[in-house]
DNA sequence: CACATTCCATACCGTAGCGTATGGAAAGAC
DNA sequence: GTCTTTCCATACGCTACGGTATGGAATGTG
C-alpha cells in the first residue's frame, strides 16, 4: 500500500506502542504494578492482543528495560557533548537537566527502574550499564577541565549521586530559596 | 500440661512483632509486596491473627511508617550530637554511617519507603518529616563550623542527596578504588 | 473469487490476596 | 469449679491477574 497516514479505526498496535504504554505505567505506579491486563485496558484492547506481541509478562519487562537503557545512553551522550573549551558549561548544563523539575516523568521512570533493580537481575544489568556510561561521560568532561583522573572520578560520582538523591528528597519547607541552594551546589560540584 | 515451663506454646504476638516483620518484608520486597497473608505466614500464623491486631492492611502500613519515622528521627539526633569543637568530625561520621555498605538493611528500608512515598500520601508525610529533621541536624553542625546559613543549608542538602543517591547507584567497575573516591567526596562535602 | 495471515476478543482455568464470619483453645477473673 | 477475655485457625466470598485456547474480523495475496 501507500503511506499509512490513515487515522481510521483498526490502528494495529505494534511492540513499541506497548512498550511506551508500559513505561507510562512504570512512571506512575512502579514496576510491581506493571500488569498485562491493566496495560491492555489502558491501550483500549484486551490481553489477547498482548500475547500476540509478547511471549509473556517477562518479555515485556525485558523490552522495557532495553528500551530505557538505549534511550538513557543515547541521551547522556547527547547532553554531554561539548565544544572544546565548553566542557565546564556542559557540566553545569548536565546537572541542571538531570535534576530539573521539568524532567518529572524522566525522574519518575528513573526512580522506578532503580527500585526495580533492587529485586530484578535484568534491571540491575541495565542500570549498571547506564551508570557506567553516565559516569564515563561526566568523567570525560572533568578530565577536559584539566582535572586528574582521581578527582574527575570522584566529582563524577558526586555529581550523579547528588542528582539522583535530590530527586528522591522532599526538601519541603527546608529552605526559602531552594533554587539558589541548587545553584550553589552545582557550582561546588562542577567548579 | 504438667510441666508448666511455658516456653514455646502460645507465644502471643503483639503489634510490634507484626510491624517488625512487615519492615523486613519492606526491605526485601518493597511496599507493594507487603501483604497480609504473606506476613502472617512469615510469622507462622494465619491472617486470623492479623485482623485481631490490625483493622486492615492500611492500618499496618500506617503503623510501619510511624515506626520508621520515629526510629529515623531518633537515630539522626543521636548520630549528629557532637562535643563542642567536634562538629566537623561528626559530619564525616554521619556521611560514613549513612552511606556505609554495612548499613545495607537500613538503606534497603530507606529506598523502599522513598519509593513508597511516590504513590502514598502518608509515606510522603513521614519522609518529609524525616528529611526536615536530618537537614536541620546537618545544618546545625555546619553552622557550628562557622558557615553562614546559606552555605550550611546548601551543604546539608548536598550531603543528604549524595548519601541517598550513592546508595541507589551501581558503581560497578567504574573505579578501582571506590573507597578513596568516597573519602574524597566526604571531605569535599564536609570541608 | 478463495485463502492465508495478521491482529484482537472472548472464555476459561488457576493462583494470590483482602476482608469477614465464626469457632475454639488457652489463660485469666470470679 | 464456671465465666470471660484474649488470641488465633478455618472457611468463605470476592477481585485481580497471568497465561492458554479458540474464534473471528480485517486485510492482504493468489
Amino acid at each position: 500500500m501507500e503511506t499509512k497516514t490513515d487515522k481510521s479505526p483498526r490502528v494495529a498496535l505494534d511492540r513499541d506502542t506497548w512498550i511506551k504504554g508500559a513505561i507510562a505505567i512504570l512512571a506512575e505506579h512502579g514496576a510491581e504494578r506493571l500488569r498485562v491486563e491493566v496495560l491492555a485496558k489502558r491501550l483500549g484492547v484486551t490481553k489477547g492482543s498482548f500475547y500476540w506481541h509478547f511471549k509473556d509478562r517477562r518479555d515485556l519487562q525485558d523490552a522495557v528495560l532495553q528500551f530505557w537503557k538505549d534511550g538513557r545512553i543515547h541521551d547522556i551522550r547527547k547532553q554531554t557533548q561539548a565544544e572544546p573549551g565548553g566542557e565546564a558549561a556542559a557540566l553545569l548544563h548536565t546537572i541542571e537537566v538531570y535534576s530539573s523539575a521539568r524532567n518529572r516523568k524522566g525522574i519518575a521512570i528513573e526512580a522506578a527502574v532503580r527500585d526495580w533493580a533492587r529485586r530484578d537481575a535484568q534491571a540491575v544489568a541495565m542500570v549498571e550499564e547506564v551508570d557506567a556510561e553516565r559516569l564515563a561521560c561526566a568523567c570525560r568532561l572533568f578530565r577536559a577541565c584539566k582535572l586528574d583522573e582521581h578527582e574527575a572520578q570522584a566529582r563524577s560520582l558526586l555529581l550523579y549521586a547528588y542528582v539522583f538523591g535530590v530527586s528522591l528528597m522532599r526538601p519541603g519547607s527546608f529552605a526559602g530559596d531552594l533554587a539558589s541552594l541548587r545553584s550553589w551546589i552545582a557550582g561546588h560540584i562542577a567548579r
